[in-house]
DNA sequence: ACAGGAAACTATGTCCGACATAGTTGTTGA
DNA sequence: TCAACAACTATGTCGGACATAGTTTCCTGT
């Protein structure tokens, strides 16, 4: 594992005092990225991390209970605080929360529209060849992995973040990829029903092609098509799921 | 104000025991709803608080906090702690999180921007007369203080809030107000210097009165338009910081 | 020698008490 | 009347204590 303690105590030797929330999980950021720490590796325990710091025990706690909200790393009693995310102090960590009232569960997919819409536009007027050649790749795949007849949601999330990285703006990647684990989280498939959105699996070959060609307008009507299609199915499932 | 005590200890007669941080918020939200509290109230103390729930102080506190990071209540020193959104037991708090390079902040902009023109689509579609009659009521506060030459960023949100608000989907709110919020908290507008997308105002009579006529693909159109004017601002006033 | 289990250890979860500090309210005196 | 001052209130911070779940160490019996 690696070790937090030289580096860190060169850093804090520079710290000023810590007043704010954001002063906290910057200078905890800052510690964490000067360790070194990977995903995996587990933080120094909170007492230390307080003494490190020159805070209460409360204070840490705070920021990391923070932090275990937004995903950034696991807690167990015992076992210790893990980190679960990439963490650097450069970037700017902040929490966003939802209210969602249980039954209007479809109103997220009515929020994830118009980015995924977007996100297709914009991967096709700025995507690198590269880019271009990886979502061909993912669609190829995602096909081959329907026509088996096996689960394709996997490699349909590959398909689509491979258009989420070809817009050239990772947050739209991001909030879709939060707003469909929202969903996740609440909405579970009922085993043997099919899959939400089967039946638009073939319409992602031209959406593929139209984002390869650089065919904006198309790609944007392609994917609203087919997120009115999943939009249907999450209804039709919804009714069935009250009655 | 509303008083908590009678109604909130009769339903302490049957809530179970508090296990689990996502039990404590929804005891907490049932809690102030029983209580009828509204935007604006004030909550108890947070002694007083733990004592009704039958849990220590630090445990409220934690809600509480929790609370203040979704933008539920506000919380001051001395002051005490009031509600500052609406609160219905029923629902599920869901933390989103994002990481954004300090540099590419413009890149929210970018997401909120789909987002609103959604939002304006939708409501001019759905908008219901009552809420037609508050974005007009709306827009003509805004130019009115805007001609005025006082500061208008107050009305403009109250504007789009009621934009929002005739969406029918509450979570485009939610979104753009926590995206709005990660911008604000990270670029304070110098002083002096024009508030970011003045050139707009003038652009939201039309804009009103596309959605209150119905017209969606205009209403679309010119908040596209106004979204692009305020990006050019933002990347020009970015350029000036850094230069 | 080795497997199984008990015991010690570690680290987070929870609670309590104390004090500091900012904001609010009440009181008093010119 | 009102301004300055004095209590009061409620959150912010800290430290200590114990509970509890998970991990490691070590010991014992076969």
């Amino acid at each position: 594992m690696a070790d937090i303690s030289t580096s860190a105590d060169a850093m804090l030797q520079h710290a000023r005092r810590i007043e704010t929330g954001r002063d906290m999980l910057e200078t905890l950021a800052g510690l964490v990225e000067l360790a070194g720490l990977k995903v995996g590796d587990r933080l120094p325990p909170e007492i230390e991390l307080a003494r490190r710091l020159g805070v209460s025990r409360s204070k840490v706690r705070e920021a990391l209970m923070s932090w275990q909200k937004m995903g950034i790393v696991t807690r167990n009693k015992g076992a210790g605080t893990v980190l679960a995310a990439e963490v650097t102090s450069g970037s700017i960590h902040l929490p966003l929360h939802l209210k969602i009232e249980a039954e209007s569960l479809l109103r997220t997919h009515a929020v994830r529209r118009p980015l995924e819409i977007e996100a297709a536009r914009l991967a096709a007027e700025h995507a690198t060849p590269q880019q271009r050649r990886e979502i061909r790749a993912r669609m190829t795949e995602l096909l081959a992995v329907y026509e088996a007849g096996e689960d394709w949601r996997d490699s349909d999330h590959r398909f689509h973040n491979a258009i989420h990285a070809a817009s050239g703006n990772p947050l739209f990647g991001q909030f879709i990829t939060q707003i469909q684990r929202a969903f996740d989280s609440v909405y579970t498939a009922p085993l043997g029903k099919p899959q939400l959105g089967q039946a638009t699996i073939p319409m992602h070959r031209p959406l593929a092609e139209a984002i390869v060609s650089g065919d904006a307008p198309r790609a944007s009507r392609i994917m609203a098509a087919i997120l009115d299609h999943v939009a249907e199915d999450v209804a039709r499932e919804m009714e069935a799921a009250r009655g």
